[in-house]
DNA sequence: GTTTTTGCAAAGTATTTGCAAATGG
DNA sequence: CCATTTGCAAATACTTTGCAAAAAC
């Protein structure tokens, strides 16, 4: 629980603030040390996970191995590119929707769920087709 | 590639075949060492990966930083438990629904999805309900 | 015989933790 | 002042890798 303040926390609330590029740990230390070139990983690690405790920020997982943060705590889904592994948020309608149909043969109750669409993104997308129009 | 067989391989591959608990590779490792005992941990990461990589099986991610497998590589998807952390299956119909809902407001290519449910199984609600009546 | 696979141990990666010192209220 | 938080470094957990020897074909 958060009972106390600290340059160092807020430093790292205000870095996450409007970013929606969904940054790992490592990325952030490296953000928040050109503000507070002193803090340390450790202390970037524990207030990410007080933050997310205190329901502040999001953790998501995409698969990658490496946890990635989110400032937007609204339920969400997150895509992630194949080509260039960039997390993007998914405006996704009837979110709810995929709990109750996953519920429909299963015994146990289920109280949420997590997921992430991988594909290829838009800018990715644009690149490939301009590599096509230059081989022809 | 697989280009030889290896006894190693076959453990591991027939220890999988029917089990739907889905266990980490350090588990198989334990199980595979029942028959093989002098198999190593390597051995077991480098064939589940060989195996993954050839289709054979899944590597299936529930959050909980684990890497766990299953021999179903039909399409599906997983709960977890929270209460006891077993992952067990799930038959989800509708299965591509929720892709086409996730990619109605997308402007980029979505090929898949991968996703986890997570609540209480059958089994700890039973024992929930058992404490209950005990305290009563 | 040549190539793949193994066992072992060491390295790698991401994250967590113990502790004395610093900071916040 | 006293409790919380920090920086540092060491520890942890899971997974991957290098390499000489063994196994497969």
């Amino acid at each position: 629980m958060i009972r106390k303040h600290s340059r160092q926390r807020d430093a790292i609330y205000d870095f996450l603030q409007g970013r929606t590029d969904h940054p790992t740990a490592d990325l952030i230390y490296l953000g928040v040390r050109e503000k507070l070139p002193n803090i340390s990983l450790g202390t970037v690690y524990r207030n990410l996970m007080v933050l997310r405790d205190a329901g502040l920020i999001r953790t998501v997982d995409v698969g990658d191995g490496v946890i990635h943060f989110d400032p937007d705590i609204s339920e969400h889904n997150h895509f992630v590119c194949q080509s260039c592994g960039c997390v993007q948020d998914l405006d996704m309608k009837s979110i709810d929707l995929v709990k109750d149909i996953a519920a429909e043969n299963f015994r146990g109750r289920i109280t949420g769920y997590s997921a992430y669409f991988y594909g290829v993104c838009e800018d990715c997308l644009k690149k490939q087709s301009e590599q096509k129009e230059k081989v022809q």
